[in-house]
DNA sequence: GTTTATTTGCAACATTGTTGCATTAAAAGA
DNA sequence: TCTTTTAATGCAACAATGTTGCAAATAAAC
């Protein structure tokens, strides 16, 4: 429950960190690490992995781009290392012959608008 | 020098795991971090972050699709955990407003060729 | 061949993620 | 409402992953 306040309170994807930071003395490891593996089994939320360092959860359809699992994009801010939802996308790709794509996901890397701005 | 041979001879993105039986007792872990970390900053290799458990190295320029960083799809195989490079792709997807794209990654999940077969 | 710089490998540590188990809280049944 | 059953919690302990310091070994420069 409180993880989920916490991410709809900032309404972007958060890390596991960002959310312990928020939630104070209730948070606990397991108990974090429990609870969004099961929200993420249910479809509560998901998780996404910008690098093996760098996890975030975010809220499935948490905002206006409808932020759901199974292919969308986002957008990682290398200065801010913010994660934003862009929604889905499509692509352009040839698989082998007799391969079969079940979800795929875009990964950005870049600035945000605030940080391109202050460069 | 090690490391790289291993990749070569092996000609797909591998794991430090699988790069390790390979390798046999030459192998050290502290100077394989530093080894990849270099390699990347140089350009002969780069990282691939499947998931934050599973991470594969690839040498750049590995196959006929060219495997090289910046902008490029690959496709996981579920079953058997491999990592196939798929070259280049073209997206489209709407950044925000004043937003800058540097690189993107594209990451399908699916089945290979041989595991889709074997349904 | 000596000096200097770089690479290596070990120990120790920090972080991340998992498992077992006893306690607590919640749900179901009487 | 009180008891029984089930599920969720939090602690300890562990495993895996990644990093840092430092001394020995190797390579490069003079």
């Amino acid at each position: 429950m409180a993880i989920i306040q916490v991410l709809q309170k900032q309404n972007h994807p958060m890390s596991e960190n960002e959310i312990r930071n928020q939630m104070g003395p209730l948070y606990d490891r397991v108990t974090f690490y429990r609870s969004v593996q099961t929200m993420a089994e249910v479809g509560i939320l998901h998780k996404i992995v910008v690098d093996n360092t760098i996890i975030k959860y975010a809220l499935n359809a948490c905002n206006e781009n409808e932020c759901k699992h199974d292919s969308h994009a986002h957008l990682f801010c290398k200065e801010c290392n913010q994660l934003i939802c862009l929604g889905s996308f499509t692509a352009q790709v040839k698989l082998p012959n007799g391969c079969i794509e079940e979800e795929s996901e875009l990964l950005i890397r870049g600035l945000c608008n605030r940080c391109s701005l202050q460069k």
